[in-house]
DNA sequence: TATTGAGATGAGAATCTTTTTCATTACGAG
DNA sequence: CTCGTAATGAAAAAGATTCTCATCTCAATA
């Protein structure tokens, strides 16, 4: 239930932050701007505010909830936390996002980083290219 | 020569793109913000508006003279290309930035993109952690 | 169930980054 | 040197995100 996840959190569990959440485990794209979210909402007939928008989606990503990724376009998007780690394939024409996982990127990125006396916290991958349809754009 | 790179990306030779490609060249930190570039000149006693500085950036980088990235932050950081192309690991605690390139994630990341029909055209890797001073905090 | 107070919300203002506008200026071809 | 075009700078605008604060609501408890 999505009531204790977000109680699990530490936060009340307030219509705002319940109706972000479905939102989040039921929309068609799973990577949403601030924006997305809060004009889905309205769409919706939901009553909610845009700053309450930006709040509860900082206060879901410091719970783990989701995660905030740094894609070009000079905004961030969010996505639901399904517990398995992926990285991101975006074409560059469409837009199009598939995600990935390759153990021998994430075994050399921990080695990478100890080599150099970090310890690894986090890392985003992006690869941009161009998709099935517009290689030839 | 400065100048002849700036006249081979087809633009003109003029004072502040001189200026800016030399603090490029020149500057300690390697990753500075558009922001950084307005401010530095601005302190070595150079009339510069911000405006331009944002011009040029873009153009630097349309011409492949400079990387754009999106670290977190909210703001883009740019670098001179030295031709090597390269990764980066950012101290989350003191903004420490590392610069590394591994062939095995290249090259994973290249089959990566083919097993899912795209054709790479570009990819972001930062990897995020603590450096040597930073692993207790 | 009613009370109540800390925490949450929403509207708008504020802030920060980046882009656009437009009148003025400066390259550089001829 | 002249001239047309591209470039510049200041200010305004746009876009993304955060902050402020008066009001509201959850949830503990009486
Ligand atoms: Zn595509
Ligand atoms: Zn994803
Ligand atoms: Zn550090
Ligand atoms: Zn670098």
């Amino acid at each position: 239930m999505d009531n204790q996840e977000i109680r699990k959190a530490g936060l009340k569990v307030t219509l705002p932050r319940v109706k972000i959440l479905e939102l989040l485990e039921n929309s068609t794209q799973r990577h949403v701007s601030a924006e997305d979210v809060y004009k889905l909402l309205i769409d919706k007939g939901e009553e909610i505010g845009l700053a309450t928008v930006y709040r509860v989606l900082t206060q879901f990503e410091a719970a783990g909830l989701v995660t905030r990724h740094n894609f070009e376009g000079g905004h961030a998007v969010f996505e639901l936390d399904r517990g398995e780690h992926h990285d991101h394939i975006v074409c560059v024409v469409c837009g199009k996002v598939e995600e990935f996982m390759d153990a021998t990127i994430e075994q050399r990125q921990r080695e990478v980083a100890n080599e150099r006396g970090f310890e690894m916290a986090d890392h985003s991958l992006i690869i941009y290219g161009r998709c099935n349809e517009h290689k030839n754009s």
